[in-house]
RNA sequence: GGCCAGGUAGCUCAGUUGGUAGAGCAGCGGAUUGAAAAUCCGCGUGUCGGUGGUUCGAUUCCGCCCCUGGCCA
């Protein structure tokens, strides 16, 4: 196999992507690394369906547990890690597996990113305190008086981005759309092989994900959001309890709802995630697609990757 | 059995002074450059319970029937 290579296993929520790279690590000189923005917290494992210690004593996964939910983590963090981590599997004489279902770090990883400021707490505050004083509409008008370009390609209800525009603006001085021009985006020398889990089935798939979550309910995932609950700097509106599940069970546990409403939000929830992740897999080119629910077996995967691996 | 209130999209409902109907949620499609499990954009998918009548025309008005809930027997 072509030391460059690194091999990648995307898909959607609940596709058992887990599962199967364990099972391929038995097979090939591979070593895992998680491509996922919520297993990054310690605290959250049931809700992140996050493999168990046993399993990551076995088959080690790099970048799992390596935040706290107070903290945040970002495309930008998680672009330097992972290469960090293709480096040093590389240097033990391994082949980097990446696998999850994040998939704007996949694209940060193999397209790169553009050399912007990273957000600062204070700046996106001082945003936030101007949006609920005039409105995102009007934080989009004076971005477009900045920046006319990046104004017409975000909604003028889209806060998120209209946050991210204006912050580097009022950090760097530049505009977010000179920036992007500007640097670029390297892409990464390694060669990766991609391979998608998508099922053909969506049906299949909400059945599966109802499923996990009647799973991760009975092994005591609302004990475990309740934990997080009490700890004394996490907020609901930390980003890591923007996760599926933890959102919808902690406005359940501070009483906005009852317990069935909870599970259908997260039901919901999840499923808009799976939808979404499939969306960013329908348009990925050189990408070898498999459906976990009907073929998979480990056999014809292995198969693929050897073939495609030389 | 009688009276009352309902029966409209997958769900919860609005509405049509008679011209075959629209919201929220769900679902589906798309966007995606340091919060991305986030944040947005777009799309209505329907024997308007059934049947007969009145009418140019009935989902709407009238009769009968069916179903659901409540009250009275």
């Amino acid at each position: 196999m072509n030391p460059n290579t690194a091999v990648c296993l995307l898909g959607p929520t609940a596709t058992g992507k887990t599962e199967l790279a364990i099972a391929l690590c038995e097979r090939f000189p591979f070593e895992i690394i998680s491509v996922d923005s919520a297993l990054v917290y310690r605290g959250m494992d049931i809700g992140t369906a996050k493999p168990d210690a046993a399993t990551l004593a076995h088959t080690p996964h790099r970048l799992i547990d390596i935040r706290d939910p107070e903290e945040s983590y970002s495309a930008g963090d998680f672009v330097r890690d992972a290469r960090e981590a293709i480096d040093e599997i590389r240097g033990a004489g391994k082949i980097p597996l990446l696998v999850g279902g994040t998939m704007l770090y996949f694209r940060a990883l193999t397209e790169g990113l553009a050399d912007l400021p990273a957000a600062t707490s204070e700046v996106r505050e001082a945003i936030e305190r101007e949006a609920e004083a005039h409105g995102w509409p009007a934080l989009h008008e004076q971005l477009a008086g900045i920046d006319p370009a990046a104004a017409a390609r975000i909604a003028p209800r889209d806060r998120q981005r209209i946050q991210r525009a204006l912050e580097v603006y009022r950090t760097s001085g530049r505009t977010i759309t000179a920036l992007q021009e500007e640097t670029g985006a390297l892409p990464d020398a390694t060669r990766f092989i991609q391979v998608a889990l998508n099922p053909a089935d969506r049906s299949l798939l909400h059945a599966r994900i109802e499923r996990r979550l009647e799973h991760m309910l009975a092994a005591g995932f609302v004990d475990e959001v309740r934990a997080l609950m009490a700890r004394p700097n996490l907020e609901r509106d930390s980003p890591a309890m923007r996760a599926v599940g933890y959102r919808q069970y902690w406005s359940h546990l501070a009483g906005d709802y009852d317990a069935g409403e909870a599970f259908r939000r997260a039901l919901y929830a999840t499923r808009q995630l799976a939808k979404r992740q499939v969306t960013w897999l329908r348009k990925l080119d050189d990408i070898i697609v498999v459906d976990p629910l009907e073929v998979a077996g480990v056999d014809a995967i292995s198969d693929l990757i050897a073939k495609n691996t030389d």
